[in-house]
RNA sequence: GACCCCGUAGCUCAGUUGGAUAGAGCAACAGCCUUCUAAGCUGUGGGUCGGGGGUUCGAAUCCCUCCGGGGUCGCCA
C-alpha cells in the first residue's frame, strides 16, 4: 500500500463527487492532483495541491475549492483534521490510530513491504556493462555495472518483469587484435622469447593464461598455420576466456546477468541482414554523402557515397552509415539489429546504461528504437553514468597511461569489498561525477554513509539478540503504544518507503533508495540516542512488556525496510559490526 | 561549429518531476556525554539556487539567452 497514492485516490473521488453534486464543474482534469508527504511536521502528515490545480478550469478561487474539499474530507475515518494553508494547500493530519494500521500491514508484509505492482509485469530489458571482451573490467566499468544492476532490481521490485542483459562485442576488429595478442602469448607459452608486446596489441598479463591454454590444447600445431587459419581458433578461445574473466569480475560485485547476446551471432544468424532489408523496404535506407565532421580537422576524411540510415527522421542529428568502405557492416548496423532483436523479444522498454563518454549515442539509440518499433509502443531509456575519480586519503590515484597499468574493477572490490563499492556508487546521482576515496569509504564513522546505514541494521539486530525470546511475540504488538515524536518521525518515514520505490523506479534513479536509507537510518539513530537520555524511551523495558513489544515490532519493520532497500542496492545487511 | 551533462551554504551533495520559510553531512561556533553495541549526542550560525529575461496563482525545477567546468562529435568498437 502506498499511502499517498491511497489518499490521492480519495481526494480525486471527492472531487468527482463534488462535480456530480454540482458544486464543481464536470469534466475536470484530475491528473495533476497529487498527495505528498508534508515537508514539515507542523503542516500535518499529508498535503494536496488539488485546489490550486483545479482553480483555473473550475473558474473558482483555490481557497473556495479547498473549502469544499475540506468539508468532504472531514468524513474520512482516517483523517483527524484538515487545514487550508498558503495559496490553497490542504494539509491533512491523520488520526493517531492510522499509524498502527500502517505498521501492522508493513509487519505482515515483512520483506515485501515496499514492493509495488506499478510495473504490471511489463517487460523491461536493462542492458549494462557490455564492455569489450578484450580484458578484465577496469574501474571505469564499475559505476555503470552497479547502477545497471541496482536499477534492474529496483524495476523488479516495482513490478516490472526485468531481464538483465550484456551485449558482447565479439565481431569487430578489436577481437582480431585480441586474437593476435593471445597468439603472442601462445608462442611465449611454448618457450619463445617474445620480447616487448608491440604497440597496438593488448599487453596485459591476463592473456598469459590464454596462451598457456592454447599451448596445452594445440601444442605446436598453430605455429605452422597461416594467420587466416589460426586466428579464428585463437580468437574463439580468447573470447571465451575473457568472458569468463569478466563474469568473474561481475560476480565479485554480485552481478549476474542472465542473458548475453553475441554481436557475432547477430551476423551469423542473418539478423543484421534481415534488419537492413527490413529498413530498406520501408524506405529508411538510401545512398548518399555525409558532410565532414566539424571541429577537429579530418585527417583521412574520404568523401564518398555511403549506405545511410535515415536516423534524422527519428530525431538524430545526422544520418548514420551502415556499411564500411570494405563492404562489411558497421557497428551501428549490428546495433540496429540488436535493438530489433530486443523488440522482437517483446520488450516494451529498452534501458541502456552507458558511460558519460557515450553521450553522443543517446540520440541514435533512441532513433533506432523508434525505427524498429514502428507502431509498437516501445520506450528507449538511456542512462549515462559520469566518471569516477579515485582518491586515497585525499590524494588522486594516478593511473599511468602506459599500457597495462590501470586500476581494475577487481582491485577496487578486493580492497574495500563489494558492499562498499556498490553503496558508494549509488550514493550519488548517476549523471554527477563521483569521487571515490579508498580510505574514506572504509572508515567506520558516522561520516561514512555505508557504515551509517549498515550500523543501523546491526544495532537493531543487536537489540533482538538482547531481547531474546521476548521478541517472539512481536506479531501481536500493540502499535498504539508508540507516540513519541522520534517514534512518529520514523514511522512516517516508513510510510514513505513505497512511494520512494515507485518514484525512483519511474525516474530510473536508484540513488534515491540510497538517500532514503540514509534518512531512515538517521531517524533510527536519533531514536536510539534519545533512549540514552530518556530511559523510558529505550526499546527493552523490563517494567512494561507491552510497550517493549510495540517497540521491538517497530524495529522489526525498520529492519525489513533497511534490508529491502539494501537488497535493491545489492548490499548485504549485516547483523553485527 | 553542433549536441549532451554539470553549476545549490566555506567543502561534498540531496531537493519527492512546478509547491509553502530551499534541506542533509562535513567544517565553524556553543553546550553535554562514557552508553540496551564503542566507532558520541544536542543546539546555533551560514544562501542573489552561476547571471539576465520569460512562461503562471507559484520556478532551484519548464523555455530563451549569456558565463564558467566536463564530455562527445565519419568508415574504430
Amino acid at each position: 500500500m502506498n499511502l499517498f497514492g491511497h489518499f490521492q485516490q480519495i481526494v480525486r473521488a471527492e472531487i468527482a463527487g463534488l462535480s456530480h453534486s454540482g458544486k464543481l464543474p464536470l469534466g475536470l482534469d484530475l491528473t495533476r492532483i497529487v498527495v505528498e508527504p508534508s515537508r514539515e511536521a507542523a503542516h500535518g502528515d499529508l498535503a494536496t495541491n488539488a485546489a490550486m490545480v483545479l482553480a483555473k478550469s473550475a473558474a473558482m478561487p483555490p481557497r473556495a475549492i479547498a473549502q469544499l474539499l475540506v468539508e468532504r474530507l472531514a468524513g474520512n475515518r482516517d483523517i483527524q483534521s484538515t487545514e487550508i494553508a498558503g495559496p490553497g494547500f490542504i494539509n491533512i493530519r491523520l488520526k493517531v490510530a492510522f499509524w498502527p494500521k500502517l505498521l501492522s500491514s508493513a509487519l505482515a508484509l515483512g520483506q515485501r513491504y515496499g514492493s509495488s505492482t506499478l510495473g504490471a509485469g511489463e517487460k523491461v530489458n536493462v542492458e549494462y556493462v557490455s564492455a569489450n571482451p578484450t580484458g578484465p573490467l577496469h574501474v571505469g566499468h564499475c559505476r555503470g555495472a552497479v547502477f545497471g544492476d541496482a536499477l534492474a532490481e529496483l524495476l523488479a521490485v516495482a513490478g516490472f518483469s526485468v531481464t538483465r542483459e550484456y551485449y558482447v562485442n565479439d565481431a569487430g576488429a578489436q577481437v582480431d587484435v585480441l586474437a593476435r595478442s593471445a597468439y603472442l602469448r601462445y608462442r611465449e607459452a611454448l618457450g619463445e622469447d617474445i620480447g616487448e608486446i608491440p604497440s597496438g596489441l593488448y599487453p596485459g598479463d591476463y592473456l598469459k593464461p590464454v596462451g598457456q591454454a592454447l599451448a596445452y590444447d594445440h601444442d605446436k600445431a598453430l605455429l605452422d598455420m597461416p594467420e587466416a587459419a589460426w586466428l579464428p581458433i585463437v580468437r574463439d578461445r580468447a573470447l571465451a576466456m575473457m568472458m569468463d574473466l569478466i563474469r568473474e569480475d561481475l560476480a565479485a560485485l554480485n552481478i549476474r546477468q542472465e542473458v548475453f547476446i553475441s554481436e557475432k551471432s547477430l551476423h551469423e544468424t542473418g539478423e543484421v541482414e534481415r534488419t537492413v532489408e527490413d529498413l530498406r523496404s520501408r524506405g529508411l535506407i538510401y545512398e548518399g554523402r555525409l558532410p565532414p565532421p566539424k571541429g577537429e580537422p579530418p585527417e583521412d576524411w574520404e568523401d564518398r557515397e555511403q549506405t545511410l540510415f535515415r536516423a534524422t527522421q527519428f530525431g538524430d542529428d545526422i544520418d548514420r552509415p551502415l556499411i564500411k568502405s570494405d563492404g562489411s557492416y558497421t557497428y551501428f548496423a549490428s546495433d540496429i539489429a540488436y535493438s530489433r532483436h530486443k523488440i522482437m523479444r517483446d520488450f516494451k522498454e529498452l534501458v541502456y546504461v552507458l558511460g558519460a563518454d557515450h553521450s553522443g549515442y543517446v540520440k541514435r539509440l533512441e532513433a533506432i528504437g523508434a525505427a524498429n518499433a514502428g507502431n509498437r509502443d516501445v520506450k528507449v531509456i538511456v542512462r549515462l553514468c559520469q566518471l569516477v575519480k579515485l582518491y586515497r586519503g585525499g590524494e588522486p590515484v594516478r593511473m599511468s597511461k602506459r599500457a597495462g597499468e590501470f586500476v581494475t574493477l577487481r582491485d577496487v572490490v578486493d580492497e574495500v569489498g563489494a558492499d562498499v563499492v556498490r553503496f558508494m556508487m549509488l550514493y550519488r546521482k548517476n549523471e554527477a561525477p563521483l569521487d571515490f576515496d579508498f580510505k574514506k569509504v572504509t572508515e567506520q564513522s558516522k561520516e561514512n554513509p555505508v557504515f551509517y546505514v549498515q550500523y543501523a541494521h546491526a544495532r537493531i539486530s543487536s537489540v533482538f539478540r538482547n531481547a531474546g525470546a521476548a521478541a517472539e511475540a512481536v506479531e501481536n504488538a500493540d502499535f498504539s503504544r508508540l507516540g513519541d515524536d522520534a517514534e512518529l518521525q520514523v514511522i512516517r518515514r516508513i510510510g514513505e518507503y513505497p512511494r520512494v520505490i515507485e518514484a525512483a523506479a519511474v525516474a530510473h534513479e536508484p540513488h534515491r533508495i540510497a538517500f532514503y536509507l540514509y534518512d531512515l537510518a538517521s531517524d533510527f539513530h536519533a531514536l536510539w540516542n534519545k533512549g540514552k537520555e530518556s530511559p523510558q524511551l529505550r526499546f527493552i523495558l523490563g517494567s512494561d512488556m507491552q510497550t517493549s513489544l510495540a517497540r521491538l515490532a517497530l524495529l522489526r519493520v525498520i529492519r525489513y525496510v533497511l534490508a529491502n532497500g539494501l537488497g535493491i542496492l545489492g548490499v548485504k545487511p549485516v547483523e553485527e559490526m
